[in-house]
DNA sequence: TATAATTCGTTAAACGATTAACTTATTTTT
DNA sequence: AAAAATAAGTTAATCGTTTAACGAATTATA
């Protein structure tokens, strides 16, 4: 069982009679005009015989270019995020990169949330190992690490989650959904249907998208004449477990309310076991909506009216528009895409 | 917005007044006694003021380490796969390591079954990078790349998926449960609960972990007498469209079975839609039950009965026999854990 | 035919760290 | 006081590529 040291350009150049520097040429670009097609052709069959393949290492030393993105993501366990982490991990192959994922947030572990001194810790070990650019879907509303990141002038795009802007000077690459246009829409749904006691259990609000979803929502009420009393927002924080917590609360100490819009289809789980625990029927007794349209929303037996984010583009999208940034270096012409929502009607509430 | 050049190890030598062998002693080891107190300080007092830290690329490529392990899986679309990836992404932040991800499926473009070449070609790929070691959650029972790995002495793990032992001459590190006993009970349980005609959905007989599940169950069979039927046993291949397709052909083609068996909780969500679509009551026309123990199988509506694995311990535990492989270096002490099977009887077959 | 241009390849200096071996000065031991 | 040991830091080679600059040989141009 030795291991095999692997061969070197130095090697290769060896073997076919030339400098490294030639091989590394012909390494480059098989068909480089700098070797002579005869010496082109050995060098490759040299290369392919003892198995060469470049030492990207040592490339990248050089070259100051991995191939590489970091991923910041909270957590792979919400399957919001697995999804769209396999599609950046999909969308990176096929463009030539590679992808360093780093959660932020250990979900199993701790009940805090991410603190700028770890999100900034996580930044600089993936910077430390040479990632070329990173996509970043942790960033929260008030986020000093990113507008450090803008002035270091590495390039990131924000994904889902988007800064406070007008704080910062320059506004920031982003794609994510229309997330105000999503809580207006989940609300005006509601109340068409005749839904007059709605609560919210709204994400971490320190995160753009609950803000944004919140604000939506607040909005179609406002239109509706509805005074949106304090008592009927409850501030949740994207995990299940607490949305199971807030509505058990809810159950004891309130009259119960008509509606419950949870800020994603995650926290909607922690509802619907919270109320069938409580043997409170779903919609009979109360309508529930989430966020996101993750997989489980459709399932049979689940079926959660939601509000669809179109998850396949955002990954995808996220990776053309950082690798379009490292390709032509422009001097920053910030780009924002938002998507539209789309509601997607279930049985949890309205579908007849 | 210029990007300011990252300080080196010369550039703190230079500051402090001494050279960058010293500096780098210090950055190893803050306490070294090959550097007197007041050096030491002087040192770490300018790497902090400028902001130091070292370049893990120039590092890797000396020491031919790089702290960084490579995890391939097939997808992380799903969940049972992503939970165990942010619990291997978990152990190896804790433990000093960065984790690179590479999926060997697209799962959303291609149907075909990885190839021995893409799979062979992603773990190059990962190698290229420096990756210390790997994780595969992705073997097949017969799989040449993972002997040609093993010759070629890169430390690594195997995890859920075994390959056919008996054809090497060493067997490999590996953690999983023990599938065989699952199955066993699964089968024992539904029999128990007198359910004869037993329809069994398997996965991607190509994968240890399908083969040894149905090897379960007819034992289970076996030993109550029963022989097994070709027309009950339905190849499947982990995918919730594949499940979702069989169901309706058994549906359609033959007398419907009392029980079906799914080799993942994954697929079991397909045909618990398939069964639903059709207007088939679960339990009552027909029980089901899954493997894994996935996060959905436990949710209000669904409430699959199930075979649990004991996801934390398999992502935490593969990381912890990879890294100690890679600090002790010992010749191949072959290691594998096979964890005991926990039956979780919910709503979908025998809960009373 | 002299000059310019092209072709094919080489030389050598990076990239940013690590580390064995070496100085030089100081302290201990004998 | 001479020899040995220790302390504190430096030197220089190395890891495996890349790439600007160079040179010799050949071909094209004037």
């Amino acid at each position: 069982m030795v291991k095999i040291k692997k061969p070197t350009l130095k090697d290769i150049a060896k073997a076919a009679g030339v400098t490294a520097a030639t091989v590394s040429l012909v390494m480059k670009d098989a068909e480089t005009k700098r070797v002579s097609p005869a010496k082109r052709k050995e060098i490759l069959d040299t290369a392919k015989k003892l198995n060469y393949r470049t030492n990207q290492i040592a490339r990248a030393l050089v070259t100051r270019k991995s191939s590489t993105i970091g991923l910041v993501v909270n957590t792979l366990v919400i399957p919001f995020y697995s999804e769209i982490a396999q599609d950046i991990l999909s969308r990176a192959k096929e463009t030539g990169y590679r992808v360093l994922i780093s959660s932020t947030l250990e979900l199993r572990k701790s009940n805090n949330p991410t603190s700028p001194e770890e999100e900034r810790e996580v930044i600089n070990n993936l910077l430390d190992y040479g990632v070329d650019g990173l996509i970043i879907c942790s960033a929260r509303r008030e986020d000093p690490v990113i507008s450090e990141l803008q002035t270091s002038g590495i390039p990131f795009i924000l994904a889902l989650r988007d800064v406070n802007r007008g704080v910062s000077e320059g506004t920031y690459d982003y794609i994510g959904i229309d997330n105000e246009l999503g809580g207006y829409m989940v609300t005006k749904h509601l109340l068409k249907l005749g839904y007059k006691n709605i609560v919210i259990i709204t994400g971490d609000m320190q995160v753009s998208s609950a803000h944004e979803r919140l604000a939506g929502t607040l909005k179609a009420f406002h239109e509706s004449g509805i005074e949106p009393k304090k008592e009927s927002i409850f501030e949740g924080d994207y995990k299940r477990e607490t949305s199971y917590k807030l509505t058990c609360e809810i159950i004891k100490n309130r009259n119960l309310p008509d509606a419950i819009i949870s800020h994603s289809d995650h926290m909607a789980m922690g509802v619907l076991t919270a109320l069938r625990d409580n043997g409170i029927k779903v919609p009979n007794d109360v309508a529930v909506v989430g966020f996101d349209d993750i997989e489980m929303a459709g399932l049979p037996g689940v079926d959660l009216t939601t509000i669809s984010q179109e998850k396949e583009i955002i990954g995808k999208t996220a990776v053309d528009m950082l690798v379009d940034k490292l390709k032509v270096k422009s001097e920053h012409i910030s780009k924002r895409i938002i998507l539209k929502p789309k509601l997607v009607v279930r049985k949890t509430c309205g579908f007849k």
